[in-house]
DNA sequence: GGCGCCATAAACACCC
DNA sequence: TGGGTGTTTATGGCGC
């Protein structure tokens, strides 16, 4: 009991970053206030007012409150553990944690220094401690809940007189409130400090003096009306969304316990962290619906066009006085209203999350793409590492700012992307044309990387892998233990690695059987258990050179524009779907996600720095075919042996073949020359 | 328009 | 007989 409330406070954060954290209203803007007290861009525009008045509000408080600590440190030691303990679960190391979470920052080095000199407690005084943390942490919860609500009125009348013009008189009336409300603050603080002067006095806590206070300095800094104002701007400032949508998420649960809760708690689901602390989306934007709707007190961001823009309303207003009217009647202040606002803030928390997963996955794959494109190649090819570098650089700088865009754009969902090598490098563009990928390992692009790489991606999207099928049937038994497969085995891991495989199974494996017997290097072998295929390495290197040595225009020819373009597509159309369609409706796509995305744009870069570097085979003479169609981020495999020997060498591939696991990434088998 | 590459479809044969 | 497997041929799209 203590220690959920303790360990509730130690974890709120990460509880509702997780969806699915307890009621603990205090908690929840604990967590609200402690993504901005960490230093991230205050997700509010508060007034300059405002913000002093609140931090004079806040210092009062807490110098009251460290009066009140040095008295109870006095007083406590004499009365302090009267109670009798009941319950010894929690280990007491838990207590200094979730104390220190909640300690604010009025704990001086000194009295720090005095807690640290004080004696050890006992168990049994520690069990006193923790059953009057509990009753101190409900006397709080009771206190910010009705602090909430006040919050929560005084929010709405804020709102409506926004709306209606209301002026001077009754900012009075809300300043007057919300002193009131900073003084039920201010004493909250004080039970705090009381409880936390206990533990002080204990020796049970521990903080620094640096340490940030997390959910007293947040019920003092983080409820100010305006920014309960700007939160609630922002949860309403979304236009579309489904209560359906909400309805499947876990993270539901964390709020849905406070509107079932009625009044006092709704407050809590506009505090919920996540719209503050993931990504920037929701803090800027916001930000500026708010400046305009005060520069223009006809526009709001629920209000366009004559059409309500609440989530699932699209009524009709005539102007904008019958839309506050509208707005007042149908969007009051009720459970309903509430459970939209909590899908909307649902709709938002999952695109920030999903934005910034994808920020991280993009700006792995830029640092990845960057420290390959600078390894291997740079010496023999300066001009077109610059193309990569640059594409890179590019690539890292632009892509953060499209992608952003596609969650909030989903009628123009492919825009970003489709023109994202545009904007990642004009130069690569031009010289690469239409970027086909789906042979990309003839490319000496690993195939087996890719995949890995990838891996996920093809598996929850239906998105043709852009490889060919003799590749791929490579891949699958080059990645079997014995390194041959059964054609069942074959089909198996086509379906397994790939969910563009689930479907239209006769035609793949019509034309995965069609590719076995086509291609030479696949060898049919009678084993045991029937016929197993293996793949022939002698014969890729056979074939390799006559294919790509010698006439440069046969390695473009291998390349399919559709090939390429028909997976990418896919993959846009999928994260398309995912941005716009499932939180917006319940029709789906299968599974892919918003990492399609990257991974799409991954496949793009990838294409692109392909054919940057198969170009540069065309510009340097001095270097054979397979050396040029090297991509620049091709792993640490040594130089192939072919190219170290020239196009024309045969023969003597075969004595690397333990080496051939990227080579034979390299080619694919020419159908007609196998037919020979 | 021809060529090469590839995917797709289909016919056919063989085997269990 | 039906399904799986394997082979072969035909066709069309695409880029050069």
């Amino acid at each position: 009991m203590m220690q959920e409330s303790g360990t509730e406070t130690k974890s709120n954060g990460s509880a509702i970053q997780n969806g699915s954290g307890g009621s603990n209203h205090l908690l929840e803007c604990g967590g609200l206030r402690e993504g901005r007290s960490n230093g991230e861009t205050p997700a509010v525009d508060i007034g300059a007012a405002d913000l002093a008045h609140a931090q004079q509000q806040q210092q009062q408080a807490l110098q009251v409150a460290r009066q009140l600590l040095l008295q109870q440190q006095q007083q406590q030691q004499v009365s302090g553990l009267k109670s009798p303990k009941r319950n010894d679960k929690q280990p007491a190391l838990q207590v200094p944690v979730s104390v220190a979470m909640m300690t604010p920052q009025v704990i001086t080095p000194q009295q720090m220094q005095q807690i640290l000199q004080q004696q050890v407690l006992s168990p049994q005084q520690l069990q006193v401690l923790l059953q009057q943390q509990q009753a101190l942490m409900l006397q709080q919860q009771q206190l910010q809940e009705f602090y909430k609500k006040q919050q929560e009125q005084l929010q709405l009348q804020l709102l409506q007189q926004q709306h209606a013009g209301k002026q001077p008189k009754e900012q009075q009336q809300v300043a007057t409130q919300q002193l009131a409300f900073q003084q039920q603050l201010l004493q909250m603080q004080q039970l705090q400090q009381q409880h936390l002067l206990s533990l002080q006095r204990q020796g049970l806590l521990t903080i620094q003096p640096g340490q940030p206070a997390l959910p007293l300095q947040p019920l003092a800094q983080g409820m100010i009306p305006t920014e309960l104002q700007q939160l609630w701007k922002e949860v309403t400032s979304a236009h579309t969304a489904e209560e359906t949508t909400g309805n499947n998420h876990s993270s539901l649960d964390l709020t849905t316990t406070c509107v079932s809760s009625s009044a006092p708690s709704k407050t809590s689901l506009i505090m919920n962290p996540h719209a503050s602390t993931n990504g920037q989306l929701s803090v800027h934007t916001p930000k500026r619906e708010s400046l305009s709707h005060e520069e223009h007190p006809h526009s709001h961001p629920l209000y366009g066009h004559g059409v309500c823009k609440w989530p699932g309303c699209e009524a009709v207003c005539e102007d904008f006085q019958s839309f506050l009217k509208h707005l007042n009647s149908e969007h009051a202040l009720d459970d309903r209203s509430t459970a939209q606002c909590r899908v909307q803030m649902q709709v938002v928390q999952q695109l920030e999350l999903q934005l910034a997963k994808d920020k991280e996955r993009l700006q792995a794959m830029m640092t990845h793409l960057h420290v390959k494109s600078t390894e291997p190649k740079a010496a023999p090819q300066p001009l077109n590492l610059v193309s990569s570098v640059t594409l890179s650089k590019s690539a890292s700088e632009a892509s953060p700012q499209s992608l952003p865009h596609t969650p909030t754009t989903p009628t123009a969902p492919l825009t970003p992307v489709t023109q994202g090598p545009s904007v990642i490098t004009t130069t690569s563009m031009h010289t690469v044309g239409p970027i086909r990928r789906r042979y990309s390992d003839k490319y000496n692009v690993p195939i087996s990387s890719d995949i890995a790489q990838n891996q996920e991606f093809y598996k929850n999207a239906e998105v043709r892998p852009p490889f060919t099928y003799a590749s791929l049937i490579r891949q699958a038994i080059l990645e079997s233990p014995e390194k041959q497969l059964t054609l069942n085995e074959i089909y198996n891991w086509f379906t397994r690695m790939f969910a563009y495989f689930r479907r239209n199974a006769a035609t793949w494996k019509n034309a995965v059987r069609h590719n076995l017997s086509l291609h030479k290097c696949f060898v049919r072998v009678e084993n045991v258990k029937g016929a197993v295929w293996t793949v022939d390495e002698v014969e890729f290197q056979k074939r390799r050179p006559q294919k790509i040595s010698g006439n440069p225009s046969l390695i473009k020819n291998m390349q399919s524009s559709h090939a390429y373009c028909t997976p990418l597509n896919a993959a846009l159309q999928a994260s398309m779907a995912e941005n716009s369609i499932p939180l917006y409706t319940t029709a789906s796509m299968g599974n892919p996600t918003l990492g399609n995305l990257a991974s799409a744009i991954r496949e793009e870069l990838n294409g692109a720095m392909e054919h940057t570097n198969s170009n540069e085979s065309d510009s340097s003479p001095g270097r054979s075919p397979m050396q040029a169609v090297h991509p620049v981020h091709v792993k640490e495999e040594p130089l192939d042996p072919e190219e170290a020997e020239g196009p024309l060498s045969l023969v003597t591939t075969a004595n690397h073949s333990p080496d051939f696991d990227h080579d034979r990434d390299y080619e694919d088998e020419p159908v007609n020359e196998d037919m020979e």
